[in-house]
This record gives structure tokens, C-alpha cells and sequence, in this order.
DNA sequence: TGTTAGCACTCTATGGTTCAGAGTGCTAAA
DNA sequence: TTTAGCACTCTGAACCATAGAGTGCTAACA
């Protein structure tokens, strides 16, 4: 529902979002005047404003302060005025240079690329690690390392390694174990691990009778990896830099701000409903988290081999500087996204 | 240096320091004489407290308020007045049900182990992961990956493990790496990592002139293994809570306290300074780190089978809890020790 | 009909002033 | 040595007055 706005309404509307997003400060009509050339006196655009604040676009703190962007105005600027901005090459260059130099563990990646968005804006940001989920199986290892102890490693194809401690409630010999995972690789080497959990209780049982107890406990730990969802590997950053953004001056805004960077589950929870392809933009009240109400959020998901395995996002307040932070959010999600496919 | 005080000075002087830590305000002669009965006048109380300012033991904001300890009054408290104020049973078998529950992966018990303080306090808690440094190796495995990639999996006798990929100039056969590994258990099995690395140009070499190339890649890794310090694992929590604190109501504590979470590099200063046996409490100036001139910190480390293998902190304002805090830190690192070291 | 100059009106933020209250230091008496 | 009494000091809250920024409205103008 585009809302029809005539031409100078749409600029004026852009002239209040982009000066008081600069500014954290009301909008006045003399201000706009001087500083965004429209060619008409502040008394026009005083008249514009009155049309904006009553389609509920813009509004006033008090009757006499100039004009701020609702939430409506925000989503509004997002959808139809905003133009992207764009990084600089020299950004871009910073962004290749972070991304070519790694090795293969993704959480240094992941921490990495955090990094460079604390230094390229004032917002946090967080990353889901990666899920195993669509990735395939390459080789699973049992090490032993007690008696009743041993380490399962499992490598994806993706290169992408995790490892558990498996406890059993009797001694367990070499050959046992390498006699499972043998058999592991054998059925399941190049499924993905959602694969894997299906196929499982049919196919193996028969072939290891006689390790079928061992197997129990081998198998739920396979599974728990492939279920992970999002439980685990949360990384963020950025938090300090928030407390630039003037709308953190007051300590209460600051609590709840490092809430949720402890609490963790629900930065979690919104990384988890990020699923859809491109960049997505939540303002205010649009987000489902009551903590993040009064905040805006950009989140983009970044692939690995045409799957989605994890998903990004930046937060800050809703007068946040929307335009930049998308192009940066997309910017870095496709290079992660395309790092990780192998086409640096 | 005791600083000879009589008993009423010293009854003062906690009176003081006690009543501030609660109210965290300036601690008036007529408050001192309501609630701490010390069976004299106001006025007389003035008459000690007139000497305490002069010994530097306390200090005014101004001349008509009351009296606040100064860092010197803390440490005098610190010293020789405060008495540790011990847990209660019902919070040690709090402690004691989250040791007992655990499997052993290290990074989840002191994960665990901040919650806890967390809710027992409302400073900053944080830890230094164990150290390879001083355990004993119990077995390597090479696992190829890759024609070029192997993952290095290291497990120690104490049950910890470490992962990491070695990255060849060349493609590698699996005989070349069990060869290397095998060589590598027989030679070092049982050493610890500092020894291992004093050891490992000595006796590997001859014995694998074939691979010796390969041994380059591989005993960089588990150098690089053993001499990590404190370079990783650092874990904290609690930040939120800090904010409680009303010397936290200022924005500009704030983000000094939040530059010293994400920074991460001072507390693992701090940690790695602790070295002692028991607890260290260092107080305002005392501390070396400019960041936290005007915070309280208490350490302790945590041991291994006799071994120093990591660290933990509490950080609040200069006006914190030392009584209890010290002894909270007291029984949560002897409660790890403990449990590392098997006795439960 | 759309635009704009002019003006009255409103609200906020700032600085100054006053005043009560809390607390001290000192003196003199017990 | 202790303490009652009192003068003195400093803070913080409350209360003003005022300047300044910004608006809405009206009436004139293109």
C-alpha cells in the first residue's frame, strides 16, 4: 500500500528521515528549507508537514518542536524514498581482504566479519553460527580416550568439523569403534544430516547386532548435532559502539540493550525467523520481541552451497541510518555466502 | 604496615566501609551512632572519624557531608577488619549440584559456573579457559580431510580436547599421517605440552626423515597448541547486572565497563597477573590496568591435578562487597579445583 | 488555487535564586 | 574523655523568569 504522496510530500517526508537520522534531533520546517533546496519557503513545507503528521508519516514531540518520522514514516522511507547507498570500494576491498585471509574454521570468519561491521557502523551485530543441518555428512571418526569414553569427530563436506565427547555406561573396545564408524561412513557419507536422521533407524541396525547398544548412544549424539537448530553458537558484537547512538544515554535503554545481548535467546529468536531471500528490515513495532520494539533490525541469512546455514543481523534504534545498514548487511552476506561456496 | 588503630577507630572505620558498600552513600557521625551501637555520641564518633581522615583511612566529598572510605580505608578493611562472610549451605549446594551435573567439557562447566555467579552476585565474573600449558598429552590423531587437509584432533589426559586443521603444500597420504601420529604418541605421550615442545627437535626428526616436511606442519600446530597462554577462552558474564550498581548510573562508566567486556584484553591481563595461591583482592589504584583504576577486582586461580590451569575474576566498583564477593570467588575456585581434580 | 510573509502563541531548556535539611567542627561544660 | 549545643557550610530541590525555537493561522500575493 504505497500511499500516495505527491512529489514534494515524498521529499519533504525523506528530508525529515534522512536529517533526523543524521541529527537525533526534531525536524524543523526552516531546516529543511535551507539545508534540502526544495525551492518553496518553510511555510509551505510547514503545510506539507501538517498533511504528513496527519496521514501518520511524521510527528510532533510537543506542539511547538519540529517533526520527527513515525514508525509508519520509517517503514514508508524504507519501502519507497530510501536509496542505497553503497559501499566504498575501499570498504569493499577491507570486506574481500577479511574473507580471502581465513582458513577454514567459521567461527574465526564469523568473528572476523563481526569485527568489520563494528568498525564500518554503529549498530550491533550478531551471527548465527552455521547449522549442520543441509550440509553432508564427509567422514565420521570414533576416538577412543577412556575406556568408557570416546571422541566422535565428525567432518562435514564442507569442511566444517564439530566434535563430542560420547559416554557409555560399559568399556568399549578400538575395534568396536571403528567397526561403527565404519559402518556410519559406509551408509551415510555425502547425506546431509536431516537425511541422516531419517534413514537412520531402518538401515543400520541390522548390520551391527552386535554393537547395537554402542550404537545407541553414537546415534543420539548424531542426531542432537543435526537437530542443533540455533541453540548454540551465538557470536555478537558492537555493543559499546550502540552506546554512541544518543537514544543510549538513558541507563534504562542500556539495560535493556545488554539484556539481550546476555540473554542471547532472543537475538537467537530473530535470526531464526530470518528465512526469506534478500535483506529483511523490521522497524519498531513491527518486530515480534517486545525487547526490540523500539529498535530497528536488519537481518539477511548467508548460504552454503545454495542451503541456508546461518543468518546475520544489525540492531539498533529505530532511528537508525537504514540506508547504509542494508547495503552493508547484504553486502556482507553475500560475500560470506559466496566465500563459503568457494567463489571468493 | 598495620597502622596501629585503637578499637574504636577500627569499629569506625568497618562501620563506615560496611555502611557505605550497603547504602552507597557517605556515612554520616549520627547514622554510625544509630545503627552500629557503639555506645558514644555522635559527637565523639566525629572526634575518630576527624583522625580516620587525617590517617587517609576516609575522605569527604565536601565539608558538610558524611564520611566515604578511601581506597586505602578498603584495603585497611580488606586486611584486617572484614570477616568472610562464607556461603549459605543452601548456596553451596547450589554450587555444588552445578559441578556435580556436568560432563567434561570444560567450557560448559565454566559457562555454568558464571550463570552462577551471576545470580550470586552482581559483579562482572569472568574466566580464563584451562591451559594446555602444564597437562599431560595423552594421544594425537591425524584425520585427513582433504588430498591437502588434515584435522589435527589433541586430547589430554585430563579429558580435554582441541582441534585444528593442518593445511599442506601437498597432497598427503593417510600412511604418511598414522605414521607421524604414531611417532608422535610413542615420543610424547604422557609430556606435558611445555615439555613437548623443549623436547620435539631432539628426538622426532631422525626417526621420521621421510616425513620430515610434514612434521614441520604438524609440531607448528601443536607448538602453537601449547604456547597459547591466554590468548583464547576468555568467558564472561554478569555485565548486566553491574548496571545495578548506582555507580553505574553514568553513561560514561558504562562504556568504560562495556570496552573492558568486548575488549576482552585487559581481564585476560588480569588473569593472567594471577598467579598465587588463594585470593587476590586489588583495589582501585592498586590495580596496574588503567581501565579498572577505579573498580574492585577479586582472583583466584583454579588447579588441575595440582596445576595452575586458569583463572577467575570479579569485577564491580571500588565499593563492592569484598566480604562476600572474596568469598564467593574463595569457594567457586576451590569448588572447580575440586571437580577437575575429580574429588567432588 | 497554491504560496508565502508576518505574527501570535506554545513549549522547552537554561540559569538564577531561595530555602530546607543534613552534617560537620568547635567550644564549653560535665 | 565525652558530649550537648550551636554556628557554619554545602547540596539539592523547588521555583521562577526568560530567551529561543518552532508552529499554526491569517491575510496578502502571484
Amino acid at each position: 500500500m504505497s500511499l500516495n504522496l505527491n512529489l514534494r510530500k515524498q521529499q519533504v517526508l525523506e528530508a525529515v528521515v534522512e536529517d533526523h537520522i543524521i541529527t537525533a534531533e526534531p525536524v524543523s520546517s526552516r531546516t529543511i528549507a535551507r539545508k534540502y533546496q526544495l525551492g518553496v519557503s518553510p511555510a509551505t513545507i510547514r503545510n506539507e508537514m501538517a498533511d504528513l503528521e496527519e496521514m501518520g508519516l511524521i510527528e510532533q514531540l510537543h506542539t511547538s518542536s519540529g517533526r520527527i518520522p513515525s514508525q509508519q514514516g520509517y517503514r514508508y522511507y524504507v519501502d519507497w524514498l530510501m536509496r542505497k547507498s553503497g559501499l566504498t570500494t575501499d570498504e569493499e576491498g577491507q570486506i574481500h581482504t577479511v574473507f580471502a585471509r581465513q582458513a577454514r574454521e567459521l567461527a574465526l570468519v564469523v568473528q572476523h566479519a563481526i569485527k568489520l561491521v563494528t568498525q564500518l557502523t554503529d549498530y550491533l551485530v550478531f551471527f548465527s553460527g552455521p547449522q549442520l543441518e543441509h550440509t553432508a555428512l564427509q567422514q565420521v571418526r570414533l576416538i577412543p580416550v577412556a575406556p568408557e569414553r570416546a571422541l566422535m569427530v565428525i567432518v562435514s563436506e564442507t569442511g566444517w568439523v564439530e566434535n563430542k565427547f560420547v559416554e557409555f555406561d560399559f568399556p568399549v573396545t578400538v575395534d568396536d569403534l571403528e567397526q561403527v564408524a565404519g559402518v556410519l561412513n559406509d551408509h551415510f557419507r555425502g547425506l546431509t544430516f536431516s537425511q541422516i536422521t531419517r534413514t537412520v533407524l531402518r538401515s543400520v541396525y541390522q548390520e551391527l547386532t552386535e554393537q547395537r547398544l554402542l550404537l545407541d548412544y553414537v546415534l543420539e549424539i548424531m542426531e542432537s548435532l543435526a537437530r542443533r537448530d540455533y541453540a548454540d553458537g551465538l557470536y555478537l558484537g558492537g555493543a559499546r559502539n550502540v552506546l554512541k547512538q544518543p537514544e543510549y544515554q538513558d541507563i534504562q535503554q542500556v539495560r535493556k540493550l545488554l539484556d539481550l545481548v546476555e540473554g542471547e535467546q532472543t537475538l537467537r529468536e530473530i535470526l531464526h525467523e530470518t528465512t526469506g531471500e534478500g535483506i529483511t528490515v523490521r522497524i519498531g513495532r513491527e518486530n515480534r520481541q517486545d525487547q526490540v520494539q523500539d529498535c530497528g533490525v536488519i537481518t539477511a541469512v548467508y548460504l552454503l552451497g545454495g542451503n541456508i546455514v546461518g543468518a546475520m543481523g544489525l540492531l539498533g534504534p529505530v532511528r537508525m541510518d537504514y540506508a547504509r545498514a542494508s547495503s552493508i548487511v547484504d553486502y556482507i552476506a553475500q560475500s560470506l555466502s559466496g566465500y563459503l561456496s568457494g567463489h571468493p
